[in-house]
DNA sequence: GCGCGGAATATGTGATAACAAAATTCGGAC
DNA sequence: GTCCGAATTTTGTTATCACATATTCCGCGC
């Protein structure tokens, strides 16, 4: 099976695996509480246990998983404190993400994340809920990098990885804003004008409407991830 | 129900091997560049490779190690920018643990403080200047638990794991403050005097005089790790 | 002496097996 | 019918093995 010898085809198996977590987590295939058989998901993917092994311990260490009676790792069941500290730290770290970008954006960046922001306004439109979602992310993940501050984007990936069980939620969540008033038009704009403290603001608004949106659905949530 | 089930006695292996690797670490056992071998490891501690190997997978996870290659893993050589945005990051997220902690913190919260610095200002005095660090990082770390916020908490013992392996370079520093005058000091009354704005302030000033320090050995440091 | 190439070694990866602990099922006593 | 305990099954952990690739080392030719 050397269709690719030696190009991007071939990665560790393990690195594939914990891919393949990271993006299901994120599209909410997982509840929160859902615990994590080892040789159910070496099965699906048609793999021995080691990888596999290797991916979940991964990502309990980057606090996507939660290691349960120190054996098996499960979904995480986030508390109402928890919930709202992951979006408080996010409210910080992003904000200041988004400060640092808007010092360093080239109008091609601000391009770029007018495009994605585009593309979520266009799924969000046609009701593809998920690649709204997905977008949306990626907007956030753009801008983050955009700061040119690994250590920060691999800790704000992590904040939004501990989210991204609870994203189904949002599946159904009704508009949360009208599209000309939505924050991530601001913080184009604020790229494009070289102004920081906007870009700051806006970015955090943007995600303290989500954090409250999700803090009201989630005893709901949580009642669902019960079963 | 066993008083203590699995209390001491059987921790998982790649546990302990995890915890020993971080401590081991945060002494600055290993330079920065070091390749970390999995064979080497294994053997020292009597283990065979797989949960080195889950142990190591880990430590990337928390970049406290760098994949190289996509093979082997090594301590990573942290290049100026890097550090100054760890530093960054350290001095924004643990003013606000410092700041919190301050709201809520007892006062036999802030006497255990307190004995963590005297214990460290002993140290220091008597030139044991690997305990001292021990108990500095105690302090830091204890200050941050009383925020009581653990995802905080998770990022910054992270944070000081990618600091650790420079540590070794303090060893030979001169004292950065008189005694009497150490931010730590100011940090435990802001704890009793239940002043959040000092706490936070009295931390970050803490920790730019360590980065300042620590910046300006870099060079020398990176150079050793060449060898 | 220098560079090159191949062999020997080192090193990491993934699969499998043996084992231990937990969860589940089943059967019998009441 | 219910509850308790033993047997069975499930599940996670570690060690070992086979293999692929990277690295080192040595000898040969120039």
């Amino acid at each position: 099976m050397d269709a690719e010898p030696r190009a991007e085809g071939h990665e560790r198996v393990a690195i594939r695996v914990h891919h393949w977590l990271r993006t299901e987590l994120m599209r909410s295939r997982f509840r929160p509480g859902e615990k994590l058989k080892l040789r159910t998901l070496a099965e699906e993917l048609g793999v021995s246990l080691t990888p596999v092994r290797e991916a979940l311990a991964r990502l309990v260490s980057e606090n996507a998983l939660e290691q349960i009676d120190h054996r098996s790792a499960r979904v995480p069941v986030l508390s109402d404190e928890r919930l709202r500290e992951v979006c408080e730290l996010r409210i910080d770290l992003e904000g200041k993400a988004a400060e640092r970008a808007a010092e360093r954006a080239s109008s091609a960046d601000a391009d770029r994340l007018a495009a994605i922001h585009a593309r979520m306004t266009e799924a969000r439109l046609e009701g593809r809920m998920q690649d709204m979602m997905i977008e949306n992310e990626r907007f956030h993940m753009a801008t983050c990098a955009l700061a040119d501050m690994p250590v920060l984007l691999r800790i704000v990936e992590g904040l939004w990885l501990q989210c991204g069980p609870l994203n189904f939620a949002l599946k159904q969540m009704r508009f949360l804003h009208k599209p000309e008033e939505h924050p991530h038009n601001a913080v184009i704009r604020a790229m494009r004008e070289r102004d920081p403290t906007l870009a700051r603001l806006a970015m955090q608004r943007d995600i303290a409407v989500y954090s409250d949106a999700l803090l009201r659905r989630l005893p709901e949530i949580n009642v669902t991830a019960r079963a």
